[in-house]
RNA sequence: GGUGAAGUAGCUCAGUUGGUUAGAGCACGGCAUUCAUAACGCCGGGGUCGAGGGUUCAACUCCCUCCUUCACCA
């Protein structure tokens, strides 16, 4: 360990208009592991972000919910902390650029610009909506494409052509917020002189604050020549009124990263750090920013152009990273590969997501790919099958033949010592934001672990009474390997790390625990730290939101007996988040939306629409196969036909009342899409349909004769 | 259109300043094993490194052209 360094991280401020998705995730997971590791290495270092609160998107969105702006970022703030949290990214402040912290910097820094000349008045011609009496962004006015004459195209840019030109330029152009046609109306902006600082930015750029790649972009942009920035809009306006300049407000890309700062000065007033420790011009703090590639233009040029401007330091370095694609495809609600946090959450624990997308994470902006089914495998097979394996081959034998208790000393001192140097690997790897880098390294030690454990056959050693002996000092060697990886892995499994530091009966870790290998201790009896996950289960992510008019499919699912007590945690977080919805929305005091209440009508009167019902695939099904379950006393075990389906494993509560011989052949009724619901004996991949109270009063539903298998039921 | 990035095994990716036989994980085939969550270990098949040209004793690596994909254009 050198030096202690005292750092300031940022993420991103995700936009207060809507839930956060895994690609917000992954930048704060990014930042969040990098941050842990600078801790973990007994650095100073602070992860503060907030929410992006402002501009006339939010204005809109509150308006068409019938909320104020501020009922409406409350909520979403609440929503985005909570998945924060659970994602386990440990910030150390969530403010919002609505907050008066950042409404004082904000005017304070522009006082400054104004007095140092950084401000010109010009006029500006724009688009204005009578109706809605209100000035346009670009991306409110649509139109024909003027260069290739495509209907219905954005103001800023033509999807089809690609070429860029101003909402004057479209033909017939159309008010998104009023459906009008917008008039053309100068009004007077602020502009901050960016191009004053063209000098110093360049410079700025080639000390290494940003990545290789992110420097030629930025090179291309200077060779272009920087243009002066328009950081004020009129009234209305969801933001900070300018000082000294009524009706006209603060563009939300001028504020959106002084709420870094923001953010900073809740810290502050809550710990006792000073502010300007890290914001003096000579301030020896680092500053990193986390940020993905489509906003490096803000952070690289009017972001430290700003700062300068204010008399403040700039960043040190700004980290871009690429975007997250899902099976090869674009994050897209239509497709159905956009997938939110919270959706995330209910069916999978944080630390899978944080170890796979690490696995794929380097220092680089290449778009990365989360594919589904890579994801169960990887974490099956690295997770639980390598590391975790290599504590749970161990610890039974020092639980049952040595009392809890470790070794004095460790049997191959030599390969203890080959993982304590990797660790400098490791720790390079994540310095240089080389997740992927880093987790090779410990994977590939895990491997010789498990070779270790292999080539030493503590099970062997135990059958014979005369190297019984050797049992305990060969598992301590496995344990203490184990131990190492685990410290390693510390900064993207905390919670898993946290759990294998209490079953070694340890208080904690820092990153130099590993150099010193534990001995001589006792250690608590060994609970799987991971589970495997079902591989067909990461379908839930991308398959549609079951509908809360499903919700009645509960008791039908009682009578199967498919739904014991251990009821899976994506129902149970479902659940959860239904509760917890309208709670949030009372909260802020704003009505529950058209969805909520019509959900709740529907459930009241019990009648759902013709829609509602063609949800629910409804299948004759051939049972080819029933069988009794060792262990379950309600249960059977179905295989049955589905047509064109396939065949499918479901699993029916009607044990008591029907003999599997019997349900052989017989065709029956199953709901074909409903969830595949992983159960103690197996994943049951649909659900048969039965009436009566239970017990041996259970009746299965037939069909006529001459109905085939894979039918719709409708 | 301009600019940038990428194209390496079925999939996801490594490959340092050009230098022996291009690597890993997953998947696949075989063997072994049973301590461990059907986990672990050993062996194996599988690549004209997007295409073509050039520089060089030597090119996945450097240069040129082309093809494909993606992103950005304030």
């Amino acid at each position: 360990m050198t030096q202690q360094r005292r750092i300031l991280v940022t993420s991103a401020l995700p936009y207060a208009n809507g839930p956060l998705h895994l690609g917000h995730i992954l930048e704060a997971i990014q930042t969040d592991i990098w941050v842990r590791f600078q801790k973990l290495r007994g650095h100073e270092c602070y992860y503060v972000c907030a929410d992006d609160t402002h501009g006339t998107p939010i204005m809109l969105k509150a308006q068409s919910e019938g909320i104020t702006p501020e009922q409406l970022i409350a909520r979403v703030n609440v929503e985005h902390q909570r998945d924060l949290a659970d994602m386990l990214v440990g910030m150390d402040n969530f403010g919002s650029t609505h907050s008066p912290e950042n409404k004082a910097l904000c005017g304070r820094m522009y006082s400054i610009h104004r007095d140092s000349g950084y401000i010109d008045k010009r006029s500006v011609r724009q688009a204005y909506d009578e109706t809605a009496k209100m000035f346009l962004p670009d991306r409110y006015v649509k139109g024909v494409c003027p260069v290739c004459a495509t209907q219905d195209q954005y103001g800023d840019s033509c999807e089809n052509c690609g070429s860029t030109y101003t909402p004057a330029d479209l033909k017939n152009p159309i008010s998104v917020v009023s459906g009008t046609t917008p008039v053309w109306r100068e009004s007077e902006h602020y502009f901050f002189r960016l191009s004053a600082f063209e000098q110093s930015l360049s410079e700025w750029v080639g000390s290494g604050a940003v990545q290789e790649s992110v420097a030629r972009k930025l090179a291309e942009w200077f060779s272009q020549g920087l243009k002066d920035w328009d950081i004020s809009r009129d009234a209305p306006y969801f933001g900070f009124e300018i000082p000294g300049a009524p009706l006209k407000y603060f563009y939300v890309w001028f504020d959106a990263p002084i709420g870094y700062l923001a953010s900073l000065t809740q810290l502050c007033a809550r710990t006792g750090l000073k502010f300007e420790d890290f914001l003096a011009v000579d301030s020896t703090a680092e500053l990193h920013h986390f940020i993905g590639k489509d906003i490096l233009y803000f952070h690289t040029l009017f972001w430290p152009a700003v700062l300068q401007a204010s008399g403040m330091r700039r960043p040190t370095a700004v980290h871009a990273h690429g975007f997250l694609t899902i099976n090869g495809q674009k994050m897209s609600k239509s497709r159905g590969t956009f997938i939110t946090a919270r959706r995330y959450l209910e069916n999978f624990p944080a630390e899978y997501l944080r170890y796979y997308l690490a696995a794929k994470m380097s220092a680089g902006i290449d778009d990365m790919d989360m594919n589904l089914t890579e994801f169960a495998t990887r974490l099956n097979s690295e997770i639980v099958g390598k590391l975790v394996n290599i504590a749970s081959r161990c610890a039974g034998f020092i639980t049952k033949n040595s009392g809890g208790q470790l070794a004095p000393q460790l049997e191959d001192e030599r390969l203890y010592a080959a993982f304590v140097s990797a660790g400098e690997a490791v720790a390079a790897a994540y310095e240089a934001r080389d997740t992927a880098g880093a987790m090779r390294e410990i994977m590939a030690l895990a491997d010789r672990a498990n070779q270790y454990v292999d080539s030493r056959k503590p099970w062997m050693l135990a059958k014979d009474p005369k190297t019984q002996a050797e049992v305990q000092i060969v598992c301590t060697q496995g344990l203490n390997l184990f131990r190492v990886l685990m410290i390693y892995l510390q900064p993207v499994l905390p919670q898993m790390a946290e759990r294998a530091c209490a079953f070694l009966q340890e208080p904690r870790w820092t990153w130099a625990s590993a150099a010193t290998p534990l001995l001589a201790t006792a250690i608590r009896a060994y609970e799987p730290l991971a589970t495997r996950l079902d591989p067909k289960a990461v379908q839930n992510l991308v398959e549609p939101e079951p509908a809360a008019s499903l919700t009645p499919a509960a008791p039908l699912e009682a009578v199967a007996g498919s739904k014991p007590a251990a009821t899976s945690k994506s129902a149970a977080s479902l659940s959860a988040a239904a509760a917890s919805e309208p709670a949030a929305r009372a909260a802020t005091g704003g009505p529950s939306d058209t969805e909520t209440l019509a959900a709740a009508n529907s459930v009241e009167g019990n009648l759902i629409s013709i829609d509602d019902f063609m949800r629910i695939d409804l299948r004759v099904a051939k049972i080819l196969n029933a069988e009794l379950i060792a262990g379950a006393d309600k249960l059977l075990k179905l295989h049955v036909d589905v047509g064109e389906l396939g065949q499918r494993e479901i699993f029916a509560g009607i044990r008591a009342a029907y003999d599997p011989a019997a349900l052989v052949g017989r065709l029956v009724v199953v709901v074909a899409n409903l969830e595949p619901r992983k159960m103690r004996f197996g994943t049951s991949e649909g659900m048969m349909l039965a009436a009566g109270p239970g017990g041996k009063e259970i009746f299965a539903l037939s069909p006529d004769t001459g109905a085939m298998p894979g039918m719709r039921v409708k």
